[in-house]
Order: structure tokens, then C-alpha cells, then sequence
DNA sequence: AAATTTAACACAAACGTTTGTGTTCAAAAA
DNA sequence: TTTTTGAACACAAACGTTTGTGTTAAATTT
């Protein structure tokens, strides 16, 4: 017990043969006698060498780690998006420094320092609701540590993104709801300030005007995402409108107060009013009341895509400039349970 | 552009002075003199010197990172001790270096290889479902690695471990609905092999008898924690038990499998039957029929117990080897959501 | 046989930081 | 004044690995 770790120094001094030679050796470097590597090889295989990842980090100047900022680890959107970043990095052999910022934008600073400490070669990112200073993201690229960033993406010119289109997604939602017959639909929408909420509201206009359907704006409401927000954008989208039979919610958690609501009003989740949401809970298939469909947004693909494009930068740093701007496009997914509740 | 990160050394030689002395005036040792140390201190500020841990770690033969291996972070179980852990780590000037199994013994091994690559300073742990070989772990143990282990614990001696005593909360729950009035109670429990079953099933069994009642193996049956086996658990129970009045569930996902049976079987869950289950849900809230009450196994404070052993072993390395074996208690929580439905 | 090439290895520097051990010069003690 | 002390700093080694540049002896060519 209390054994260091083997080194390739110890492997040379029991061969009786330099430290280059194992090191080339256990590479598979050509300049090496057979016979020698297979001796190094077995011997390193013995004693369970591993490797110092430190010391190889600090030699390189490299250290193959990709960070991973991002909000809340415990909202599925995000662990998928880990996942993704994780299955594509373990592939090439990197290692991912993950870390939450809690949408807090301190946080988020220290985070990006803790990442320059590590010197971690790039960063897939998506940043806190709250920050409004960029400047540590800039400082990273000053030191020519690429970014890539993804769902929430900065104000900024001149980065890297990864996004989903959602307008498309809301467009064949509401489309979804036209061919079904709904004639009015409503619009549980977030907070007027966010993009996503403008994205939504723009795929719900052209789906009714490209139907040629006349657009009724007190059809779509603003709430704050709470479950009380949502009970009275629910009623006072169910006391200006008399024919409504179908809502679009923001998201999964609106969509579920809303139905939790609408079943207490005795309303028939069947025939009078439907739902559909945009998909962040994989548990959806647990409830017993669930959206009749869901405008996916992919985040394992658009981890993956932004993976992609870090290890792009990474591996032609020479290269002019070029910003990469990859848009998935979301797609309405029926929800099989709503058929067999 | 295209700049290096600044080093003590070209902060030595800015101000012409050693690199020994740059290193010691940003740790404020006391045989720099304070206006050297100012002069330090500024230019590193302005040149935005961020110490190169990669360095550090190799000149200091640790790495102050301490590894987390979970099987899954999309549970929320696991992500909320993701949130201790870090936590910890992070008043202590600690990096967390994360990684799933996804319950696989291959990627465990391959983990803790990476693990051990990266020289981690201590590990905590989660044991991956599919393991039955804990060489890989001996072999940390055999290089003065510590590992805490939690939750999901192997069955070997001479471990640190933090686990939940989910036999008192079984006992509570099922008290619980004695006292409510409850004279028939029957418990959906998870695959027989599984401790976790065992655990359950004690709780419940200790309950029953403390309180002078006769115990009815029948009243407990097994189920694979599928849609379809649950659905068939809640059958059986309810065709031998006419007067059955309440359930304790395996876990939430049960619990949700078997409210929407139980509703589609139009059993009125407010008179008829009730039930409680083991909470692994946060989303619970946001369901229209939810258990009445759930055993809360406060995955939080398991991280925070385990990284507090983990410092522990870290800095007491010469003491004689104790072995930690903390249990948190489960507690029984009612659910809000249940009285407002 | 002498000259040249080549295979197989050794040597040594470098990466950035910490830290034990000098070294210097001025102030305090003798 | 001479010696001693101590404050303030410089020097250099070490950590494990990679990699450019020797070095050697055998194999090949002339």
C-alpha cells in the first residue's frame, strides 16, 4: 500500500533503457526495435501504468478537455445535450468539464474562469438567463479558446451557435390543429421578452395566415410560466373565446398546469380542448393527461452538431475565420400515450 | 490575437525579478516584501494571469479534482447530488470531474480508467447496475485513491459508504395510513432481488406487526417496474383484496403507472384507494394526481455526506484506515399537491 | 576495405509551477 | 567596529512526458 502510480521512468530504469525509448514505445513510435516495444509494452501492461494526463497536459500545452457550461443540469433539455457532448468527446478521446451556472451570472464568470484555469482547448456553452455582461466569453477567445455556443445563444456578432428553429416546429403545430379541423386556436405563450417567445408567436402567425386564415392576436396570451400564470392566461383565453378547441403552451410545464387546470374546470381533454406543447419532459409518458403532440427540439442533435463544430476549430485553427451557425429544425411529434389514455 | 496565456515566468522577467519571487508574492508569502508583492499582484491583474492548473498539478502530484461516477444524470436523484457535490467542491477550491455509466460495467471500467488517467485526488461513486467485478475500484484503493461510495453500494467489506435507510420511511409511510384509518394496505414493490425491494418490504413488515396487526404476505407483491407489470401488480391486489383502501408504491414511476390504471379503472383516488411511493420526481408537482405523501430519501445531503467523508480521507491520509458507513434516514413527506387536487 | 547509410537507441531540453536552499545587504546586537 | 541576525530576494531542482538531436554499431553500398 501507498504506492505512487508507475512512470515511464521506473519502466526505463528496470528495462535499463532510456526514458524516450519507452515513451516512443508505448507509441508505437516506428524508430523502436520490436523486440524493445513488445518488452515495454508488457512490462507498462504489469505494472498497470497509466499514463500522467497532467504532466502530458502540461508538456502539450493541450489538454484535450472540452468545458460544458450550461444552466441546470436537472432540466432534461440539458442532460441530453451532456450526453451528446459526452458520447462524441469520448469518441475522440477528450474529457468534458462540466459545470452548472444555475442561471446565475457570477456564476457563470467564475465557471469560465475555473475553465481558463484547467485550460480547457474549447467550450460548448449555453448561457445563464441573467448574464448580460459578455466580456469573460470574449477574453476566452482572445486566447484563441473557441466557443461554441448553443440553445442560449449572446447578442453577439462574429460567435459560433448551434440553435433550434422553432418557428418551424410552431408552424406545423398549428398546422397540425388546422388539418384536424381546429378553427381556433390559442396561444399560451412565455414572457413577450424572450426570443423563444417571439418564435413561437411568428410560426403561429404564418401558419394561420399562409392558410389564409384571418390572425386574431387576442388569441395569443403572455404568461410567466407558473402554474398561477397559467390558470389565468387559460381563463381569459377560455372567457374571450367561446369556439376555442386547441391551445399551443410555451412548454411542457405550462402545457401540464394548463390540462391540470382544464380537467379541474371539467373540460373534455378530448373533445373540447387540445394541447400541444414544445417537449423538455421526458416524463410526459408517465402522466395520465398529456399533450396530443410536441414540437421537439433535438438536443442531443444539437449537442452533437455543436461538438462537431469545436472539433473543427480545434483541428484547423489555421484556417480563415469562418463562423458557424447551425439551425436544427424542431419537428411535431405526436405523443403515442395520448392516443391510449 | 493568437496569444499565449501569461506565465509567472513573463511577469518575472517584465519586472525583472525571479520567478520565484513572482510565484511566492501571489501567494502572499511573507518573505516577499509588500511592495513587490503589489507589484506582482498588479501586473499579473492586468495581464490577466490565470495560473496554469495543468502545471500545478503536475509539479504538486495532485490534482484537487475529485471524480463523480454516476449511472444516470438525467434521474433527478442523481442530478441533485451532482448539485451537492459541486457544491462542496466548490468551497473548497475543488474541480468536479463528472461521468455517467449509463448502468454499464464496460463504461464504468473505462471511467475509472480515465479517472485514474486524469490522477483524480478521490472518487465518489454510484455503482452501476450491471456490476458484478469491482477490480477496477480495488485497483484505485491499491493507489491511495479514497472512494465514497453512495446509493448504489457494492457488496464488498472495507468501504466508505452513504446510503438511505429507506426501512424507517417504509415504517412511517406505512404508519402513516394506519393512523389515517387504513387497515388494508397493500405494496407494490420492485424486483425481489433488489435490496432496495428487501428494504421496502422490511419497513412495511415492521410496521404492520409494532402496531399488533397480523402481517398478509399477500398484500405485497412484486412487479419489473414496467407500465404493463405494474398494471398487473394493482391488478392482482385488487382481485384478492376487496378491501383494499391503500398502497405503497415501489418508487414514483410506479406510483404514476398505477394512478393511471387505478383511474382508468374508475377508482376514485380520494375515497377509495390512496397512495404514497418513494420520490425520485421532482416533477411530481406538476401532475394532476399525484401519491398522497412520498419517502423522501434526501439525495442532496447523500452528496454533501460523501464529499465530507471524501475531504476527510483526503486530509487525515496517515490516520489509521476507519471505515465511513453513514446512513441518512428517509423521512415521509406529504404532498401539497395531493389536498389542493 | 573504406565510405555511407540506416536501424535502434540515448541524451537533453522544454513545458509552468513550487519550494528548499543559497545569497546579499542593511539593520541590530556584540 | 565587528559580528550576528534577518528581511528580501535569487537560484536551481523537481514533477512526468514529449520530441528534436545526437550517438553507436551494424548493414549496405562503393
Amino acid at each position: 500500500m501507498g504506492n505512487k502510480q508507475t512512470t515511464i521512468k521506473e519502466i526505463a530504469s528496470l528495462l535499463n533503457i532510456s526514458i524516450s525509448t519507452v515513451s516512443r514505445a508505448l507509441h508505437k513510435h516506428p524508430s523502436i526495435g520490436l523486440t524493445t516495444q513488445l518488452k515495454v509494452q508488457k512490462l507498462a501492461e504489469e505494472l498497470n501504468y497509466e499514463p500522467n494526463q497532467a504532466a502530458i497536459s502540461f508538456q502539450k500545452g493541450k489538454t484535450y478537455t472540452i468545458g460544458l457550461i450550461l444552466p441546470e443540469l436537472s432540466e432534461a433539455f440539458f442532460s441530453s445535450v451532456v450526453n451528446a457532448v459526452e458520447d462524441m468527446a469520448y469518441k475522440k478521446n477528450y474529457t468534458v468539464l462540466l459545470a452548472q451556472s444555475h442561471d446565475s451570472e457570477d456564476r457563470e464568470k467564475q465557471i469560465v474562469q475555473m475553465m481558463r484555469n484547467h485550460r480547457v482547448d474549447g467550450l460548448v456553452v449555453s448561457v445563464a438567463k441573467t448574464t448580460t455582461n459578455f466580456d469573460h466569453f470574449h477574453m476566452l477567445e482572445r486566447y484563441n479558446i473557441p466557443i461554441v455556443f448553443f440553445d442560449r445563444i449572446p447578442p453577439l456578432k462574429n460567435i459560433h451557435s448551434v440553435a433550434c428553429n422553432i418557428e418551424t416546429g410552431s408552424m406545423e403545430a398549428v398546422n397540425y390543429l388546422l388539418k384536424k379541423g381546429h378553427r381556433c386556436i390559442g396561444l399560451i405563450n412565455g414572457p413577450q421578452a424572450l426570443t423563444a417567445s417571439e418564435e413561437r408567436k411568428r410560426g403561429y402567425f404564418n401558419a394561420i395566415t399562409k392558410n389564409r386564415l384571418k390572425f386574431d392576436p387576442s388569441l395569443i396570451v403572455s404568461c410567466d410560466l407558473t402554474e398561477k400564470g397559467t390558470q389565468e392566461a387559460l381563463d381569459s383565453l377560455m372567457d374571450n373565446k367561446r369556439n376555442l378547441t386547441a391551445i399551443v403552451t410555451f412548454n411542457d410545464y405550462v402545457a401540464l398546469y394548463a390540462i391540470k387546470y382544464a380537467r379541474k374546470l371539467n373540460i373534455d381533454l378530448k373533445k373540447d380542448l387540445q394541447f400541444i406543447s414544445y417537449s423538455n419532459l421526458p416524463l410526459i409518458n408517465y402522466m395520465d393527461h398529456v399533450p396530443m403532440a410536441s414540437v421537439e427540439q433535438f438536443p442531443y442533435k444539437q449537442g452533437e452538431k455543436a461538438v462537431e463544430i469545436l472539433f473543427d476549430l480545434l483541428n484547423n485553427k489555421s484556417e480563415t475565420v469562418h463562423y458557424h451557425k447551425v439551425v436544427v429544425e424542431s419537428e411535431l411529434i405526436e405523443n403515442k400515450s395520448y392516443y391510449s389514455e
